[in-house]
DNA sequence: TCTGGGGTCCTAGGACCC
DNA sequence: TCTGGGGTCCTAGGACCC
């Protein structure tokens, strides 16, 4: 474990500017220069990520996309291509492990990086002309700008890189910290919410530099141990976390917020196992069981409850989530109406072979456990189909097309579904590399309309690849 | 305004153990 | 029995992050 040089500019921030949108405007011409929000298209959806310019009409992340759509009827509204945005962060995230091993990736769009391994005795200006030279190659490879902060702690970076976005770098000596710092609103501090901002507000603390001469008792008091000593050290620019490149997972989960709310038991135990499934394959598909089983139920006034049980043995089973994920949704009344459900395990290890055989036997035991319930009571186990199987709210079609997604059309090749409904598809034909494309509108089940995958991006040239003969490309391509 | 889905970490009380 | 002092595990809830 590495800490990083608290005297030295070390340590990156990595933040690809509005990631979603911005990867949607590179791939759909027609959406450049336009407000483009991601996000929850239904009813209850929420904005993932807004473009610049559909910020301008005040949206922003978190919002709720009704409102959204009322402060700006004309954005482009679309739900998200997440495996075209994996495919641009992984890229992203290999030219970070060219500047340093030690990259830890914080979310698709975010990362940190620690430089000062390699380059122990690093300044502003060695770090600056990294940076740069990083934010180049991001541009050339990605087609998208990424902001970068700088600073001696990961606290500092983090605050650097919000400084000026979008497309900027911006390097704090730590000899500057405390001024740059101190102005900022505590809101920018790391860990700052909603709540704890409100609480510090009504002590008169509005800013980092208010925050860094507090009481440290006071805000133990009012904050706990752990947040209340942690708020005045960041305060302080104090932060040793390392960058740490290998993080193991510490728990999985699944959940759904319905389009209306559910109040039939039968359905929401329908759900349950569908999440329990999900689960479940992604517990393998990384290698690891746990013991804790959650469910997770928000009611239709907003009240969350979480209800757990801890097993004996960790497992990855979906009969057996979904037996212990039922058992647990049968202790909760719902008749008031369930508006969304999650299914979680905690308590993960590695598993090994003889947790492979017990997964095996607790299914059966689920198996058995379910036939015996379904011999007393019938209903339980008829293969109910869930009722509120309608679409996710709308505009989004029935038949499942959904605005933004990548299609290939029989005739006329790559396109992206631009809307849907009343038994109709829009689909504009265009690319990261066409001009703006045209629309052209099909039934909903048009068999030579088909999903499509995600366009692929060409990567600008670098100078040096332009400089190597013809001969040295052709034989680099063989 | 009416609130997603995936996570992390902390707190606090009670059970249980030595 | 007018009553210790940890430590760990479990459960539930809450703040926060992207």
């Amino acid at each position: 474990m590495h800490h990083p040089d608290p005297t030295r500019p070390g340590v990156l921030h990595l933040d690809l500017d509005a990631f979603f949108a911005a990867v949607e405007q590179r791939d759909k011409p027609s959406l450049r220069g336009r407000p483009v929000v991601v996000g929850g298209t239904g009813w209850r959806g929420v904005v993932a990520t807004a473009s610049y310019e559909a910020r301008v009409f005040g949206i922003g992340s978190a919002m709720p996309t009704q409102q959204a759509r009322r402060l700006c009827p004309n954005a482009a509204y679309l739900a998200g291509r997440f495996d075209a945005y994996r495919v641009v962060s992984e890229r992203v995230m290999e030219l970070a492990r060219e500047l340093s091993p030690l990259v830890e990736p914080m979310s698709l769009d975010e990362a940190y990086v620690d430089l000062s391994v390699e380059h122990p005795a690093i300044d502003v200006a060695e770090v600056t002309a990294i940076a740069e030279g990083f934010r180049e190659r991001v541009l050339a490879a990605t087609g998208l700008t990424i902001s970068v902060g700088v600073g001696a702690s990961k606290l500092v970076a983090k605050i650097a890189s919000d400084l000026r976005k979008p497309d900027a770098l911006v390097v704090v000596p730590p000899g500057e910290q405390a001024e740059v710092l101190g102005p900022l609103a505590i809101r920018t501090l790391p860990g700052v919410g909603a709540v704890t901002a409100d609480r510090l507000t009504r002590s008169g603390i509005r800013t980092i530099g208010d925050l860094a001469v507090a009481d440290e008792a006071e805000l133990v008091r009012t904050f706990g141990k752990a947040h209340g000593s942690g708020l005045l050290a960041f305060a302080r620019g104090i932060d040793p976390r390392p960058v740490v490149s290998e993080r193991e997972a510490k728990s999985v989960s699944a959940e759904e917020t319905f389009a209306t709310d559910l109040t039939d038991p039968r359905d929401l135990a329908e759900r349950a196992r569908r999440m329990a499934d999900r689960v479940a394959a992604r517990l393998a598909a990384s290698g690891v069981s746990g013991r804790t089983v959650t469910i997770k139920v928000r009611r239709y006034d907003f009240t969350t409850l979480n209800r757990s049980r801890t097993l004996t043995r960790a497992t990855s089973s979906a009969a057996e989530i979904t037996a212990r994920a039922a058992e647990l949704l049968a202790g909760i009344d719902v008749a008031d109406g369930v508006r969304l459900l999650g299914v979680g395990v905690s308590g993960l290890t590695e598993f090994s072979q003889t947790d492979l055989l017990a997964d095996l036997l607790a299914d059966e035991a689920a198996a058995e456990e379910q036939t015996a319930a379904g011999d007393a009571d019938e209903a339980a186990t008829e293969e109910t189909p869930v009722a509120s199987e309608q679409p996710y709210g709308p505009p989004a079609a029935a038949a499942g097309w959904r605005p933004g997604q990548d299609v290939v059309h029989a005739e006329h090749g790559p396109g992206w579904v631009q809307g849907s409904g009343v038994g109709r598809v829009t689909v504009r034909f265009e690319g990261p590399h066409t001009p703006v494309g045209r629309i052209r509108t099909f039934a909903d089940d048009d068999p030579d309309l088909e999903p499509g995958p995600p366009p692929v991006f060409q990567p600008a040239p670098t100078a040096s690849q332009l400089e190597v003969p013809t001969h040295a490309v052709q034989e680099a391509a063989e």
